[in-house]
This record gives C-alpha cells, structure tokens and sequence, in this order.
DNA sequence: TTGATTTTTTACCATATGGTAACGACTTTA
DNA sequence: TAAAGTCGTTACCATATGGTAAAAAATCAA
C-alpha cells in the first residue's frame, strides 16, 4: 500500500516493478503526530526521512519571539529539515505537526544506504532536484511579487489553505505580519 | 587538469580515482564569454551544465522593464539555468556572464547519461543536493533579514564582490533598487 | 456552559523601500 | 577629443509593511 504510493509518486521518473518498491518500503515506518506536535525541534539534527500521507506539516525558523515558515507539507509529499538530513548537522529549523498527520519515516541512514540501489537513488535524486526547483520558485516570488501576489499563488496551489492552516503561519510564509495579511484579505473585496 | 578540479571539487563526497574523473572530463568542452554576453537567453531551454574556470556569471529573470538576480556564481562553481536543465522546459531565466570567463560545459544529454555512471551520478546528486541547500539559505535570508544585512552577508560570500559585480546587479540579487543599495552604502559610515 | 487562552481584526503612527528625477562620474563609441 | 550612453548618487515624496495596542472572534479547557 505504501509501496503503490512511493511508485505512484516516482513513476514518472523511473519505472521500477511495484517489487522494488515494496523492498524499499520495508524500511519505511509509520508514526502520527497530533496537531502543533514537534515532528523535529531545533537546534538538532535530522533523524528520520518524513512522508506525509495524511494532515500537513510545516518547517519553521524561530527569528526572535516570532517564527516564520519556510515551507508547507501536505499529503503526498516529503516533509523534514532536508538541508539537516543532507549535511547531518544540526540546524535552527523545526519541523511541526500544523494538523492531526499520518506520516511514514525512514532513518537516515537507511535512506541513504538505500540510495545506492536502483528506486532509491531515484527518490533521492528527484527528491533533491524537485527541492531545488521548488525552493528557487519560493525565491522568485519573494523577489518579483507584493505579499498579496505571493498569496494568491499560495491559495492556488493550495486551494483550501485558509480552511486548514492559522493565518500566522502563513502570514509568516509570506514574510509578512498576521497583521498585513488580514488587511490584505480584507481590501480584497 | 580539468579532471583535477573536479576532482578536487568531489573529492570530499566521493573518492574515485583521477582517471574516472578523465573520463567525465572527456566531454567537457571548454568555452569563453565576453562581459555581459548571454550564455542562455530567456525563453529558451538549458542545453548545457557550465562550470566556471575564471570570471562570473548571473542567473537573471527579467520583471516589466527591470531584471532581478537570483545568483551569482563564480570561480569553480557550476553556473546555468539549473531548473531548466533539470526539467527540459524552457523557462524566461537569463544566464549572463559578469566578466570575461573562461568555462567548460557539457551537453545536457551527456549530463544526464553520465548520471549513471559513479562520478556522474556523484555530481548529479551533490549538485542537486547543494543547489538546495543554496537556494533554501537565500530563502531565510529574504524571510528573516533585512536588505542591509543580506548585503553584509552577501559581502561576506564575496569578499571582493563590489569590485567585481555592478551594484545594480548587487541591488536586484538583495531585491531592492539600486538607490536603496546606494543609501545603505552610504548610511554605513 | 463558562472562563481562559489564542487568533484575527482594526486602528494608529513609524519606517524601510520604491519611484521619479536630476546631476555628476565614468565608459564607450565615433 | 567630443558626444552619447551607462552607472552611481542624492533628494523628494509615495506606499507597503511593521510595531504597538486593544477589541472582537474563535478555540480550548474545566
């Protein structure tokens, strides 16, 4: 079952037996976290591989009292401090539960000692690749557009955003104040 | 003597012998870009992976009539339209060299073909790897400073980037215009 | 339900940065 | 050398967003 989705997922890149997959699932172990549950504090390093098969995370930066996120995790996609998992090192990130979250987690060694076979150095590889063009495409809004653009993308491609994330933490996506994005929602109209 | 920088690039990662890296080099071309001469236009598909020997470079995207820089790369750094490589679609990034450099490339279908093999595959996944992690540092920074210190850090980077890159160009990589680069220089003092 | 806590909204003023414009310095071209 | 263009600087005002504060609304706990 897990297999079916890691091949689902992974396909497009590179067409292994639904075998492999379940080779590669072997190693893959299940865990919950409720709501606002730290998945990875800061300050330490990345353990664990995450997937989200159900609920939604988020990846945060504590900057003096406040935070900000770097990014949100729904169904169907990775979810963990990656710079951490690739370096080792500890970092400042963390990485929290934004609602109730089934997720599947692999250790890191084990992801990377998979790497060397076949499915896995895919989903290594185009797990890297897709961040890239996925943190690049972060950076060209905050570059090129207002905060109520950068919204507007968001809601787009997570059309039901609003019913499932606090406005703080995607104010703080954006990299503005809850305060701006309420008027900003507000003059919408 | 190609073989050895890359070797010496790798060598942390991956510790293959010279002559696996001579092999790789085989299909590196070496090529040389005058000042602000395009080496990919917008609009188009990347065809090549570059890697500078002497000089630098801008990944640019142009916005209304302005042009914003989301890279600079320099001295044995890799330097292309890396999101277009990977997918193969064209996109509206402009790579522009920033002085006279000397390069070498290699065709994106000898990139990808040399993926397979052990030190192909080793730069294919740390320069996936570290492309990310590059691009998710210039996120926090956008997110979490503000334009003065972005600059300081920048210069930190580059030490001896104000002699060597534009200040437009410095300004539109901060995300502010050049008047705003030009009050913070000269408010510092 | 009731009270406590958190989140969102609204309002006020402060500030960083943008936009336009003009000027001087520098670079390129003829 | 002169002319034309580009770049960096400075000044002015405009604007988006921040910061503080407090009320309103929503959520959570007892």
């Amino acid at each position: 079952m897990l297999a079916e989705i890691l091949k689902k997922s992974f396909d497009k890149y590179f067409n292994a037996p639904i075998e492999a997959w379940k080779e590669f699932a072997e190693f893959c172990e299940p865990i919950t976290f409720e709501k606002d549950q730290i998945i990875k504090p800061q300050g330490t390093s990345e353990k664990y591989f995450y997937f989200i098969i159900k609920g939604s995370a988020g990846i945060f930066l504590w900057k003096e009292n406040n935070f900000v996120c770097l990014d949100f995790a729904f169904e169907n996609s990775a979810c963990c401090d990656y710079m951490s998992l690739l370096t080792k090192e500890p970092t400042e990130l963390e990485v929290v539960a934004l609602e109730k979250s089934e997720t599947i987690r692999i250790l890191r060694d084990n992801f990377h000692r998979l790497g060397r076979k076949s499915v896995g150095q895919i989903i290594m590889q185009k797990t890297a690749e897709a961040s890239f063009v996925e943190k690049q495409q972060q950076q060209i809004e905050l570059l090129t557009k207002t905060a109520e653009e950068r919204y507007r993308i968001l809601q787009t491609k997570f059309p039901n955003i609003d019913q499932r994330i606090a406005q703080k933490h995607i104010a703080s996506y954006l990299g503005i104040t809850p305060q701006s994005l309420s008027r900003i929602r507000n003059a919408a109209n």
